[in-house]
DNA sequence: CAGACGTGGAT
DNA sequence: TATCCAAGTCT
């Protein structure tokens, strides 16, 4: 950048005058501005905004959501994802009610130790509620810098990002948080992977990847591994009181949301019913078949009814099921189901 | 460090 | 349809 002053005055002044109206920034508490940069991981704007409102309706402050039931949080947070992010809020947030009165820490050091908090959140939540001259370096930030700098270094990698974040502090100005909001807004609006705006963009002539003809070979970033394919039959166990199994998820993956048993396809039915020491009758009746996409896999799920007299502690009445958080995946193939 | 971790929008 | 990727963090 050729002149950092005139850099930042005309991003800022950019900023000012283009920045959308968004309901985290009608708000200073620390802690609804901190809520909504745990949703917006990896998370569209557009998804986050009505998961914010709801949340800010239900635990409007850091007592209500440390003392919330985990299970209706997850209900709550069920279709944003990456359900984790919820559990360790409330680590964190029952951390600040126990140890910082809950009051948001406005020290660096004390938050960015509690769970959750990386380095973004970290950068994102001191500067924009506490004006600490941190970086907060997101997806949106690594492209700009990248093409900024005509920097052809891998942008997936830590060390790489931890350099970013530095330079960027080395140029902060004393309006950090919206320094950091403007180099994001940025990224989302002109900055962008595909088709950037060039012509719009506030900071043309201070950017290496412009003057070289370089935009569209940057960022650089490495290639995402494939996807790994998980074949399931899924059952709809179902006895004469209008009840159905259904179990928490154990494990990482979805983990506290219900499932419906599934089972690699070449489990056999004797064996189920060992494990779930029930009898079964199985009709052969198929529901449906449904494919879902993660991140990392890709299940193929294939949907049957069995019947059985027996109890188990894990039947519930049909009317309940909805009452429970279920991930995007369970809730497709009990669709089929239902309908 | 690499891989795990959800879901949906855009091309 | 396939691929990328979105206000990342944890293990």
């Amino acid at each position: 950048m050729l002149n950092i002053s005139d850099f930042n005055n005309n991003l800022l002044v950019w900023y000012q005058a283009n920045k959308r109206d968004l309901p985290w920034r009608r708000t200073s508490d620390p802690y609804r501005i901190w809520l909504s940069e745990v949703m917006l991981q990896q998370t569209q704007v557009i998804t986050v905004i009505p998961y914010f409102e709801k949340f800010i309706t239900n635990y409007p402050d850091i007592d209500s959501l440390a003392d919330a039931d985990e299970g209706r949080l997850l209900k709550d947070w069920e279709g944003l994802g990456y359900y984790n992010r919820i559990r360790n809020f409330q680590t964190a947030v029952k951390e600040v009610q126990n140890t910082y009165d809950s009051k948001v820490p406005d020290d660096p050091d004390a938050f960015f130790s509690l769970k959750g908090v990386g380095p973004y959140i970290g950068g994102a939540v001191q500067s924009i509620a506490f004006n600490n001259l941190l970086a907060a370096v997101d997806g949106n930030v690594l492209r700009v810098m990248a093409r900024l700098n005509l920097d052809y270094r891998d942008m997936t990698k830590a060390s790489v990002q931890k350099s970013v974040k530095q330079n960027i502090e080395a140029i902060m100005p004393l309006e950090a948080g919206d320094f950091n909001q403007a180099l994001m807004e940025l990224g989302a609006t002109i900055c962008t992977p595909r088709a950037p705006k060039c012509i719009m963009c506030p900071v043309q002539g201070h950017c290496e990847a412009y003057k070289a003809g370089e935009v569209a070979s940057l960022p650089v970033k490495k290639k995402a591994k494939a996807k790994k394919e998980i074949y399931y039959n899924v059952y709809f166990i179902l006895n004469d009181n209008e009840e159905i199994i259904l179990r928490k998820q154990e494990g990482t993956l979805l983990q506290g949301m219900y499932e419906l048993p599934k089972y690699d396809i070449d489990t056999s039915v004797e064996s189920i019913e060992e494990e779930l020491g029930l009898t079964l009758d199985h009709p052969n009746l198929h529901v449906g078949s449904v494919k879902h996409v993660f991140t990392h896999q890709v299940w193929y799920m294939e949907g049957y009814v069995l019947y059985t007299k027996d109890a188990h502690p894990d039947f519930i009445s049909l009317n309940e099921v909805e009452k429970l958080p279920m991930s995007k995946a369970m809730q497709k193939i009990y669709r089929q189901f239902e309908g």
